[in-house]
DNA sequence: ATTATAAGTATCATAATATGATACGTCAAC
DNA sequence: GTTGACGTATCATATTATGATACTTATAAT
């Protein structure tokens, strides 16, 4: 097995990382022999690996199935996560502020890669369960938040991510066309923000303002997702639209000092 | 260097785990001379392992000042956490109804050896960061949530718990007298739910009720946390103890099937 | 009941891989 | 201009991870 660039980088430790990786919604808990299977590790690895992460208390194990599940070390790492990220600290009194104000749910999104991922969510209203918890990753393209974001980028950067970032079919009414994704860019980067309707779920409207850093360029959006039963466009630009505007507003200026150089 | 059970023990993978958990509240950003001196390890191990991690995605460098910082992986972490905790499903819906229905911060605590550890949280009103984020410990003894579910436990599990657990003093007001917080868990287990008032920060009372598992043991708690100004113990009681236990009562049936073997 | 299959656990000789000492480059402070 | 602190790169050595093998349980099939 060759390495990756030899000899500042510890395989066994990248290995490891492949078994947390083995985890997510579809996979909750997992045997020895699942989780050798999900990373291509052989079975003597994989047995080592785990029994090193249990005895450092990342894996639970449960005595009697023999499985592992992550443990609350995982929810630590968002902790420290949210502690490091400086954004967090701005922005969450204000969107507290803001769901109470709309009583409507109301994320906070930041770009990452190719995806948004959101790192706050305040849920105002019963939901499917997947849009009530953090660290959800969707693709940039097929979101109010990537797109308002995407909309402040400059426009070679915005048109290469138009063409080559990945869409992915949630609905039958995910838009596919890019062309028409490039439309509707185009139109966020004119009003300042970015509405989208039935992208990751059906009856679902998302409303997205992008927060600005020092650069001109958003890395983050804030976010609010409706039911189509309850509401049109219209009602959302006229009544949610300006306090969300607001709050993205307010919590920009504070990042034209911080922010410089991660990746 | 000793092994600590030699052949299952992957010492690499412990050391890399050993750097993330470097991060936290208090550090956020961490120079590589930094991360060294925090965990230990010499400068070369320090370098390889942070440059792995930085590879694998788990922490971002800052390319001007070359500091690491937790990645977005951190997130996804969480996310994976809570589609394997099997409450967190289940509790999620009811829990922010509650929230909308009583009109303040709703938490969902689980015990997590002598801590307690906050994995959903919902804010409705401005309160200090920590308050507002999940994947925070806290020394169970100390709060109303442990409280709450301690009082369940069996009688010599629950004075061993009592004994020995730690406390730290976060306020002035903070009950070290072990004997004081014994006779508030006794009434615990009397009335079913725990009150606690200025432990963890001053003016903040907390009340909650236990999640209590298939063998009669609290597993988790339903905690409500508001301010003294506006707030008395008897109003409380009265306006949001019964919410609350509903809550609780409501959430626990469903595990009377799930659960076992975990530790 | 008996056998078969699969999964978890434990051991061990081998060599591959992590180790940390060393040295070089860069930047800031004095 | 010198010093020191820090990040980066290289390399010979042996420590440490490897994976084949065998043992032990559990579950399913005959």
């Amino acid at each position: 097995m060759k390495t990756k660039q030899d000899t500042l980088y510890v395989g066994s430790l990248a290995k490891g990382l492949r078994l947390l990786r083995a985890f997510d919604e579809g996979h909750t808990e997992l045997s020895l022999a699942e989780l050798a299977q999900r990373t291509g590790l052989d079975k003597s690895a994989t047995q080592r690996l785990a029994n090193t992460l249990h005895v450092e208390g990342m894996l639970d194990k449960n005595s009697v199935t023999r499985r592992f599940r992550p443990s609350h070390a995982w929810l630590q790492m968002a902790y420290a996560y949210y502690w490091s990220d400086p954004l967090i600290g701005q922005a969450m009194p204000k969107l507290i502020s803001l769901s109470q104000d709309l009583g409507e749910t109301v994320n906070l999104a930041e770009i990452s890669g190719d995806h948004i991922i959101y790192v706050s969510r305040l849920p105002c209203k019963r939901t499917y369960f997947a849009a009530t918890i953090i660290g959800r990753r969707l693709p940039a393209l097929s979101t109010s938040a990537g797109r308002s974001m995407l909309a402040t980028f400059p426009e070679e950067e915005r048109q290469k991510a138009i063409e080559t970032w990945p869409i992915i079919p949630f609905t039958p009414s995910t838009t596919l066309d890019r062309a028409q994704i490039a439309s509707s860019i185009k139109e966020s980067a004119r009003d300042g923000y970015a509405i989208s309707t039935g992208q990751m779920i059906l009856n679902e409207i998302g409303v997205a303002s992008p927060i600005i850093g020092h650069d001109g360029r958003a890395f983050a959006a804030v976010q609010c997702s409706v039911s189509a039963h309850t509401w049109t466009r219209e009602r959302i630009v006229a009544d949610i639209l300006p306090k969300l505007q607001d709050t993205a507003n307010a919590i920009s200026p504070a990042f034209h000092a911080h922010h410089a150089g991660w990746d």
